[in-house]
DNA sequence: CGCAATATTGATTTGTTTCAAGTACAGTGG
DNA sequence: CCACTGTACTTGAAACAAATCAATATTGCG
């Protein structure tokens, strides 16, 4: 089966384990049976009760909110590997949508709290993988908050790109099975922005378009700069949490 | 994904628990001695080794992330009774700047993380709060994505709002212990955005400027619906979880 | 009181959105 | 195989919200 390639988004903040992580978090679902659904289809809705976790094997997904005027914010994508679901109390906090063909697996919130009283091991990977979401949240925020339409754009390519050279995929190319109205709502931008951006950026040979779901990195250093990836800064001062008596 | 209001806003997304869970949170620092530190101290800094972590017992905190070229993003603020750290991994995500004065606790990660491995009810708290990190994030996202200048202060209202009324604060009154810059880099915008912003609720007559570290709400219910709080869309679908065969 | 920090208000600029065409493309059926 | 159709994408021009630049007002404080 195809568990084996089950492995979580590697999240870069913390060095370290997440990879293998996630593998193990995907682990859970073995028993459980493959299901697939296609385009457009919804595997839960925002505000349902949330009775399932659901693990990836195969395909992409957005996870969605919407406002009551239709506005739709999109919070991240799922492709394989990922498991989705740790993070909800009782309702679901976002809708998550079929964007290609997506096989998956899911398994009852009750069982999962099973697992997690049973199995030690598991619970320290559910924290690191709640940990991680955090983190990746605060990130979000960084680039909502204060980034242009160019870095946005860049920080965006620059995470599909090591998400899928680290997936073993071909060196300097990002997959994106997403239209561009779906990177504009993950972005905060208008479809238009996030086109026009591409080709500024194109223009500038950061990138080359390859047909609607590929981009070639050109130059990643150079995008990396324009994503604003911060050199660092010193710390002036020493933190109050040092000075201790 | 997500980031978070570090402090525990209490979350209406679930119902129930938050603000509790940080009181709970809190108790296990009870045997640590009370620290101080005034305005402008640096508890920790983003990219540190973290060490501790903190309770809060009074006073207020602005959690902040910078960027290379100088641009502040602050994804949270801290009162009396949250408990930050819980989300760090082995360094602090950002830094926690003491706005007034502060009064806290700490404990080392160390201890919290053996007090986790004996205490069962500790680590469902500390997964519930994780869980709300996760949720006011979202919920953040949401903001910076695609709020209006006033949608972000009203909501940013309601929720300081609603806080400190939970608290047993006076109704009707919001507490502005930060800066109008502060606001502005919290809620994405500049510090003249955010006075003019105020001054336009304040002429709608749906706010009352009292000096400058609070504001009376005069009509909540418009407040809210500025605040782009959503009715509700109606399900026009199930979810695909629905159809199990 | 008088200074420095914070906040407000005004005028102008700018990046992004909005509105409006127009183009490329995948899928369908003839 | 190709024309037909609908969707996604790109590009341009105009409108707009917020940022920026600049000045003034208010506040807290030594």
């Amino acid at each position: 089966m195809l568990a084996n390639n089950l492995h979580l988004v590697p999240n870069i903040i913390d060095g370290a384990v997440t990879a293998s992580d996630a593998v193990s978090l995907g682990i859970i679902f073995k028993k459980q049976p493959l299901e697939r659904a296609t385009a457009g289809q919804i595997l839960f809705f925002e505000g349902d009760a949330a009775k399932h976790l659901f693990s990836i094997v195969e395909g992409n997904l957005r996870i969605c909110r919407l406002l009551s005027d239709g506005r739709r914010v999109i919070t991240g994508f799922l492709k394989n590997g990922d498991v989705v679901g740790v993070s909800f109390k009782s309702r679901y906090l976002y809708s998550a949508e079929v964007i290609d063909e997506v096989v998956f697996q899911r398994m009852t919130k009750r069982s999962f709290e099973e697992e997690l009283t049973v199995l030690p091991q598991l619970r320290s990977l559910v924290l690191s993988r709640l940990r991680d979401e955090v983190a990746a949240a605060q990130d979000q925020m960084v680039l909502l908050s204060c980034k242009s339409a160019e870095e946005r754009l860049a920080s965006f390519l620059l995470k599909q790109l090591r998400h899928g050279e680290a997936q073993g995929g071909p060196r300097g190319m990002v997959s994106l099975p997403m239209t561009r109205h779906d990177i504009g709502d993950y972005l905060g931008l208008t479809t238009e922005t996030v086109s026009r951006t591409v080709t500024k950026l194109s223009g500038r040979r950061l990138i080359a378009v390859c047909g609607r779901n590929a981009i070639q990195v050109l130059n990643e250093t150079a995008l990396a700069h324009q994503a604003g990836e911060g050199e660092d800064y010193d710390d002036l001062g020493k933190a109050v949490g040092q000075y201790r008596h």
